[in-house]
DNA sequence: CTGTTAGCGCTTTCAG
DNA sequence: CTGAAAGCGCTAACAG
């Protein structure tokens, strides 16, 4: 049952099929030249083994690196904790296994943006995906590791990016508040030196302007207790808003408190929607109309790019649909 | 700024210390003996050229591995998106980030425990994390290779098992309840499957037992949607019933939810207790009394021990601490 | 305690 | 298209 012989390595594939050792690594990686006849008997031979390449052997050959590192900014380590990196983090590790490569979660200081060129350097690292990059972390990297690096968030005119498309988002969001009748509509957005806010922000800014309605906005920071503060801050500020939007599940939520506490009926006088669509959205009182962030499709295709090394667009950006619920 | 030179190699390291690779390796692994001086003059040399070990070459030499693999035992691969999983994996891969080791996340099929031990076969494996393993899948597990495996969850006689002390965490939400005057105390569990649920049920029955009062379980799967199901359950059940405690948050709220939809009102006819402390159990209304689950730390104890293979106590139990908040 | 000598398993010139 | 041979960078016997 369980295999107690010695794993097989390229050189019993070769033996088995007939063929060199170099021969049996040309037919199974696809470099290099490989009749087809050659190239069925090794695969043939390396499936009757079981073979599996030793990841460490061709790592060290090639020198391509053991695993891919994602690196996180932010203005402290505790951003490792955050949920959203968490999932980063787990939909990079369920890719990545099947490549036999691993993961490792590094944090890159707002303060000290050079790390990440040290993490370049680290020839344990194959591929490097990077959170929320500032440009100027972006700008410290070596043009020839730029090919090795993924941004999710904002990327740069070498570095190809995944995030979710918050402009949209934010747009349709917008037009759902104007369609239901709302006219002052606020937004609460993330931390200001987030490269992410500030589309979300110009959409905000357009689709307010063209529906001729005032902007407001007020920079947050996506915590729940933040998204309090800020909503009663608005809602002293500008008495007459009738939405809030929050760029951030946690933000609006926090601000539904605040309304709650406050005596403010949602969605009665004030409409309140968010962004990311978590678990707790649709179980808040009343449910949180939101939009959601497939945050595990973004993570899967920028490790998948970075482990076919294959040259992208630099731009992906994946949908986000609005879910209407009760707060609106 | 950013070095452009090749990489220090262990050559190099030796080169500038004035000794043969070999010793180099020896001082700097602490493997095998070297004098006080050469340790320093290597170390010295080994800083200077801000050397780092090339883990791919390491691994290949020692036959170590090159990641640590997380196994998560369930029904399907959706367990790989569950949030408990996502921190697992981001507190694994941050600590594992320290010693140049990656992480891959991997989906243990209930119907097929035999996975855990083809994992254990595959070379570029050098250890491996078990989440909620059942004794059949250990039991498959080469003895060989148990050394190299660690727990959350349940261990076995042979495998280090980390997890946090649910029976005593469950006690003291029993306690909590009894002294807030509650004596009808229904308990939801988690799946029967999932071995930390006995420990948990057992101390339910003791504390009961102890107190004189009457126990009224029903398995659940952790999920709002159960959670709530579970609780119109008890509710018709048990009429009396005057306390829920669940085995976890996001049922809890379920059941938070299914009491508010019936006119029950919290706490004044029932009071409702969770287990997680997670992020929205401050965040509900009532706010959630609930226990606490310090899965990073437990996390990074395993994969330390993992990494240092170090021969441990079998099991480690980590302090769960109630928080009491508005609902009970 | 230290240096020499073999590999670990794979990829990659370079001839043929 | 294929094979021989030379590494990738490190560790692990084995003499000295």
């Amino acid at each position: 049952m369980v295999e107690q012989r010695r794993e097989a390595t390229l050189a019993d594939v070769a033996r088995r099929a007939g063929v060199s050792i170099a021969t049996a690594s040309r037919a199974l990686t696809s470099r290099g030249p490989a009749s087809p006849s050659t190239r069925d008997k090794v695969t043939a031979a390396a499936h009757a083994l079981g073979y599996l390449p030793n990841p460490a052997a061709r790592a060290l050959a090639t020198r391509s690196g053991t695993r891919i590192a994602i690196a996180v900014a932010g203005h402290t380590a505790h951003v490792l904790n955050d949920p959203y990196v968490a999932r980063v983090t787990a939909a990079t590790a369920t890719a990545a296994a099947s490549r036999e490569v691993g993961v490792s979660l590094h944090w890159l200081p707002l303060h000290d943006p050079a790390e990440l060129a040290r993490l370049t350097g680290n020839r344990g690292i194959g591929g490097i995906l990077v959170v929320n990059p500032t440009p100027t972390a972006l700008a410290t990297t070596p043009h020839s590791a730029r090919h090795r690096i993924a941004a999710i968030g904002n990327g740069s005119r070498h570095i190809a990016s995944f995030d979710v498309d918050n402009a949209t988002g934010t747009t349709n969001v917008i037009h759902h508040l104007l369609s239901t009748g709302r006219r002052r509509i606020a937004m609460i957005t993330g931390p200001e030196w987030l490269p992410c806010t500030h589309r979300a922000l110009t959409a905000y800014h357009h689709a307010t302007t063209e529906a001729g309605i005032p902007p407001r906005h007020v920079p947050g920071d996506f915590t729940a207790a933040r998204g309090d503060a800020v909503a009663t801050h608005i809602m002293t500020r500008w008495p007459d808003t009738d939405a809030i939007f929050a760029l951030g599940d946690l933000s609006a939520l926090g601000a539904l408190d605040a309304l709650r506490r406050t005596g403010v009926h949602v969605p009665g006088d004030v409409a309140v929607a968010g962004f990311d669509d978590i678990t707790f959205a649709a179980l808040s009182h009343p449910a949180l109309t939101t939009t959601t962030n497939p945050v595990e499709s973004i993570a899967t295709a920028a490790t998948t790019t970075l482990l076919d090394r294959r040259p992208t667009v630099p731009l992906t950006f994946f949908p986000s649909t609005l879910v209407p619920r009760d707060s609106t």
